[in-house]
DNA sequence: GATCCCCTATCTATTGATAGATTAAAGCTT
DNA sequence: AAGCTTTAATCTATCAATAGATAGGGGATC
C-alpha cells in the first residue's frame, strides 16, 4: 500500500522542520516535495499551525512506540535506559537530524500557541518514562532529578552532535551519563 | 554614552533570534525595534548572513568574557565548573531565553554556511574550556568525555527549562551533574 | 568635499491563505 | 442497472502581506 498524501506531507514537513525549524517550512516546499499544489496542502492542513500540531502528534506517538519496542525485553533500569538511548540514537543516526521537539522547544517563544503544549508534553512524558525506568528504591525527587538530567543530556548531545557533524559525540556523552547516573546509588 | 546603532541592532536581533530562530528575524522587525528604516539596517549589515555572523561573534565574545569574570577567583575544578554553570544560568535567567548557539546549532542544516563555523567553534571552545577546568589527573579522553557531557547537559537543560517554562529544571540538572561528574574520580 | 548614516522609493520573490472550478469515486434512489 | 447526489481530493488563479535586497538622494560631520 502506498503512503497517502497526509503521510507524505508529514514526512516532507518533518524532514524540513527538523533541519531548519518551524519557519523554514513553507507550503510551497511541501507541495513540490509531494508533487501536489500548495492549495492542496491547505486542503489537508488549513493552517500551518494545524500542520505543526499533526507533526508533533505523529512524532511523539512514533517516539513512544519505538520506545516500547526497544524496551520490551528490558528488565533492569540499565537495560531500560539503554533502550531510551537507542531510540534517541536512531533518530539521530537514521534520520540524520535532531529531535523535532528539541528544535521546537528552543524556538518555543516564536511558535503558535497550539504547538507549545505538544512540545511541553513530549518532554514531560520523556522525563516520566525515564523516571519509571530508574531503580524503585530512589525517592521521587531523586528520580525526577536524574531523569531530567538524562533527557536534557540526550537532547543536548543530539544538538551538539548535529552541529559538530560528529555523531560519536552523542554516543560518548550518553554512554558516559547512563553508566555514571546508575553507577552511584 | 548611548549605544550605537549596530549595538542596538544586534541587541534586537539577538532578542528575536534567541526566541524564534534564524528565520524568525526580519530586517523590518529590526528596523522597527531600533526606530530606523529597514534599508538602514542593510547599511550596517548588507546581507542577513552578515548580521548572523556578527551576532554569533558578539555572543561568543560576551560569553567567554563573562566566563573569565565568573571564574577569575575560582581555584578548584568544582569552583570553575560552578562558574561555567553561573554564566549559562545568567543567560537563561536574565535574558529569559536559550543560548543563541544552542538554538542555531539545532537549526544548523538550514543556516547559511557562514554561520555554521561560528556555532561549531562556540561549542568546541565550550568543551575545551570545561576540559581545562577538570582535574589535571584525568586523561585527555576522560576530560573530553566529561566536558562534552557537561556542555551538552547545560544546553539541553536550558532548552528544556525554556520549553517547560520552569527554570528550576536547569538548576536541578546542572547542580546534580556537576557534583556527580566530579564526585567520582 | 568626502565620508558616514539614514532616508524614500522600489523591486522581485516568497509567504500563508482563499475562492471557485474540476475530477473521480462512492452512495443512494428509483 | 441507470441516473442523480454527495464527498473527497485536487486543480487554477489570485490575494495581501512580508521577505531580502538595491538605487539613489539628503543632511550632518570631519
Amino acid at each position: 500500500m502506498e503512503k497517502d498524501t497526509t503521510a507524505r506531507l508529514l514526512d516532507a514537513a518533518e524532514y524540513r522542520m527538523r533541519r531548519g525549524g518551524y519557519n523554514s517550512v513553507s507550503f510551497r516546499d511541501l507541495a513540490s516535495d509531494t508533487d501536489i499544489k500548495s492549495s492542496s496542502v491547505h486542503y489537508h492542513y488549513p493552517k500551518k499551525e494545524d500542520l505543526g500540531v499533526a507533526l508533533i502528534d505523529r512524532y511523539a506517538e512514533r517516539f513512544f512506540d519505538a520506545l516500547m519496542v526497544a524496551s520490551s525485553k528490558a528488565q533492569t533500569p540499565k537495560e531500560k535506559l539503554y533502550a531510551f538511548r537507542k531510540v534517541y540514537r536512531g533518530a539521530l543516526y537514521e534520520d540524520k537530524a535532531v529531535c523535532l521537539c528539541g528544535l521546537l522547544g528552543a524556538e518555543m517563544a516564536g511558535l503558535p500557541p497550539a504547538l507549545v503544549d505538544g512540545v511541553t508534553s513530549f518532554f514531560e512524558a520523556n522525563v516520566k518514562w525515564v523516571s519509571d525506568a530508574l531503580p524503585d528504591d530512589l525517592s521521587k525527587a531523586e528520580k525526577y532529578k536524574r531523569a531530567s538530567t538524562l533527557v536534557a543530556a540526550h537532547q543536548g548531545a543530539m544538538m551538539m552532535a548535529n552541529s559538530s557533524d560528529d555523531n560519536k559525540l552523542f554516543d560518548t556523552v550518553t554512554e558516559f551519563l547512563i553508566s555514571n547516573t546508575l553507577g552511584q546509588d
